[in-house]
DNA sequence: TTCGCTAATGACCAAGTGGTCATTAGCGGT
DNA sequence: ACCGCTAATGACCACTTGGTCATTAGCGAA
């Protein structure tokens, strides 16, 4: 257990929206905002487990007694600090036979623009560690997605299929984001949505492939 | 932090291969085993940064001070209870237009025999924590797969597709010997099986399917 | 039987955790 | 100018972590 060695310090204090600060701004709402934004970069980094309250309120610039004051619990912190997912229903409407593609692209745009602080990475650190309230909130945010595909998709075993797609994704997922190591993580956005493509279409459109039997 | 609430206890103490013992057994290579058995659970369990030194040691009925002094720090009892990945270059073999088939069924065959210790899930565990020490041995045991796998792929961009292929196997690990959840997780090993060979097929022969060339 | 070797123990440590709470100090209203 | 309200602080708590080490006790050899 060596000292540190990850992240960046704050850049003069209180790292979010607010003017610069002497000492003891003295802004509930300000303090609450550079929490949270310090707990969601923690959680990215790190997953619950290893997210500690001193280090959020250090980034945060404030002390960790104020972000116990603020939040109570360290579950609740991470409950505020998780952004509800984004609806992707509407990017996937559209003609059954692209559909392919635009899962792909959809996936690789929600994914390129939202890296810096998206909490899927951040769930699925948490959700590794059998922490029991990431499981629970992860499991929540899979069902979400699962329901927008479960709508589009058509044909034979579509609860399979959703959950083959998903299972997909979160492999690129880990690769690309969390692990950050070979080829996968390398390549292009454009280059991975048409792997992605290709590699979907069989479970998005089964006719058009092998279906795989009963 | 509630007192526990997983696994086992040992049976009557020293979890592994050794007599019944009354106390102070005095066999080192039996505590060493009973250690390493239960490092090995303790880290399915948990990844490696929430697996304790005492917890290891309470699960095989010794000390925390006698892990210490077998094993010297928690890295070193990592290294010795992670067992190196068998070989699935055997299985691989034969005819190309067949492999997907085998390689999902060698992925299957494997995942759901082994289930009990295999290191890779607890290696994922661990990975997505970001701990160094995990991530090194995850990333070491990952190219071990994708040699493997780059032997038998043939035509282009076989790094990317190579990659691709372990990106869903993850996905499904993660999906169903992780977080356990979902119908990937609640599906038949046979069903899996034929679901995978689907879906690798267009990314181990890109030639039958659509190729994502540029 | 005695005795050396050392496996195994358990008390101890410094560091770090989540959480509590009395105290301090900034701001708005009067 | 004063003062109440409360955001913010920092000392403190019980507890857990990985790691150290003097002590104890089992076994084999003499």
């Amino acid at each position: 257990m060596t000292t540190n060695g990850d992240g960046d310090a704050d850049p003069t204090r209180r790292a979010a929206t607010g003017p610069p600060a002497g000492r003891r701004r003295r802004d509930p709402e300000a303090s609450r905002g550079a929490i949270l934004d310090a707990a969601r970069a923690e959680l990215n980094a790190h997953g619950y487990s290893r997210m500690t309250i001193r280090r959020v309120a250090a980034r945060a610039g404030v002390t960790h007694g104020l972000v116990m004051r603020h939040f109570g619990t360290k579950e609740r912190l991470f409950l505020a600090a998780i952004p509800g997912p984004q609806r992707l229903g509407a990017a996937l409407a559209g003609d059954p036979a692209t559909l392919p593609e635009r899962i792909a692209r959809a996936y690789v745009d929600r994914m390129e623009t939202a890296d810096a602080d998206d909490p899927f990475v951040a769930l699925i650190r948490s959700a590794a560690a059998n922490d029991p309230t990431a499981t629970r909130l992860y499991s929540a945010m899979q069902e979400h997605s699962r329901a927008a595909y479960r709508d589009v998709l058509d044909g034979p075993d579509v609860d399979a299929r959703v959950d083959l797609i998903a299972a997909v994704l979160l492999g690129v997922t880990f690769s690309r984001y969390v692990i950050r190591e070979g080829a996968v993580a390398a390549m292009a956005p454009a280059t991975l949505a048409e792997h992605l493509t290709a590699l979907l279409r069989p479970v998005v459109l089964p006719a058009s492939g092998t279906a795989p039997g009963d």
